[in-house]
DNA sequence: TCTGGGGTCCTCCGCCTG
DNA sequence: TCTGCAGGCGGAGGACCC
């Protein structure tokens, strides 16, 4: 397999510098309000040099940089350039999997037979990109998803770094535990506790250590993507199996009665979409997060699937009460989400008719 | 009065059933 | 009739990703 992974560069903030050039020469910064509980989405790389960076709460990036300019994100717009650019790379590389709207992984090997070429081929589809957006992308190049994923972000912004078949091990070696994708902050403490600190360090974890340390597969998981092995294939696009709707509130909520407003409110959106989507839900479920940042979840399943507002409300307000009958107290978020959905809408039932849940497939009436 | 929103996947636990 | 066990499943939470 030779698979490229593509990134774009500072994707929302260089869109944002698209719209308007005015913004280029400034630090700017794409998330929330900074006067507020939001976070940084993307900052351009004139604010990374203040150390402002993605999922830092934009209070914080204001500090560093008050002259900083904040921009709300705008994903319809970037929905829009993303479109272009993943239309131009398969103009080039037919087969992709998209992994979000600035990023995906590309099946070189389709179209390059050899290490050799996959870099005229990588070339290839930046300069494509940037003639049709004007957007830089960089690029990796490898033999496993895993391997072109850090490859990528090793020349940023608009580099290409190619790591040849029997180099990866060694290539990825030296680099931080971090920058493994599936390491997150938690299992980097972990694993920093032990003084591991490279994917070098990681990799030659022996079987004993990795299964007290990261038990089960996810940790026999990461010690082979540290080693450069990643069986896993480019994925066609698939279903959503969730969606959900959340808030954060500018100040703690403890009033009940606004809260079963947020919910109902939500739950219409959640109700609009399965409508449009022609799909029903099963599962409902609804989060908390209390000012000490702990989250619960509570969730309930039907046997039959909803796309009734009333319904999908009146549950996401009962599992909010159950939330907070087992621990009380103002909220700092709210959201409801719903799952397991079933391809067709709930029956309308005449009226009078025994409603009460029989364990049946609503595809069988 | 640092820390969003929208997702996926995995694990653990308890309950139910054969 | 009781008990133990295994498997399926729902619920809850953790961790991670963009």
């Amino acid at each position: 397999m030779i698979v490229a992974h593509l990134d774009l560069d500072a994707f929302f903030a260089a869109v944002e510098e698209l719209e308007d050039p005015a913004l280029r020469a400034k630090p700017l910064v794409v998330g929330g309000d900074p006067h507020g509980r939001g976070v940084v989405s993307t900052a351009n790389y004139e604010a990374r040099k203040f150390g402002i960076r993605s999922a830092m709460s934009c209070a914080e990036a204001l500090r560093r940089c008050p002259h900083a300019v904040f921009v709300r994100p705008r994903h319809t717009v970037y929905r829009e350039y993303s479109a272009v650019v993943w239309d131009t790379v398969a103009s080039v590389v037919p087969t992709i999997e998209r992994a979000g709207l600035d990023e995906g992984y590309l099946d070189v090997g389709e179209v390059a037979p050899d290490f050799a070429r996959a870099r005229a081929v990588a070339e290839a589809v930046q300069t494509a990109v940037r003639g049709a957006t004007s957007l830089s992308c960089s690029l990796g190049v490898g033999t496993s998803k895993v391997v072109a994923k850090v490859a990528s972000d090793r020349r940023k912004p608009g580099g290409l770094t190619i790591v040849p078949p029997g180099r990866e091990a060694e290539f990825l070696a030296p680099f931080d535990i971090r920058l493994l994708p599936g390491i997150g902050p938690r299992t980097e403490e972990r694993l920093r506790g032990l003084g591991i600190a490279t994917l070098g360090a990681l990799a030659a974890l022996g079987d004993g250590d990795l299964a007290t340390l990261l038990p089960g597969k996810n940790g026999r998981m990461l010690r082979d993507r540290a080693r450069g092995i990643d069986p896993r294939p480019l994925e066609p696009p698939s279903e959503r199996i969730s969606i959900s709707h959340e808030e954060t509130f500018e100040r703690d909520v403890g009033d009940l009665e606004r809260l079963h407003e947020e919910l109902r409110r939500m739950a219409d959106r959640l109700a609009e979409h399965l409508i449009s989507s022609g799909r029903a839900a099963r599962t409902v479920t609804t989060k908390v997060r209390y000012p000490d940042f702990s989250i619960r979840s509570r969730s309930t399943s039907l046997p039959v699937g909803t796309d009734d507002a009333q319904r999908i409300g009146d549950l996401a307000c009962a599992l909010l009460d159950r939330a907070l009958a087992d621990r009380a107290g103002p909220l700092r978020l709210v959201g409801v989400g719903v799952s397991g959905f079933d391809p067709y809408r709930q029956l309308a039932l005449p009226v009078g008719a025994d409603t009460r849940p029989r364990a049946v497939d609503a595809r069988a009436s």
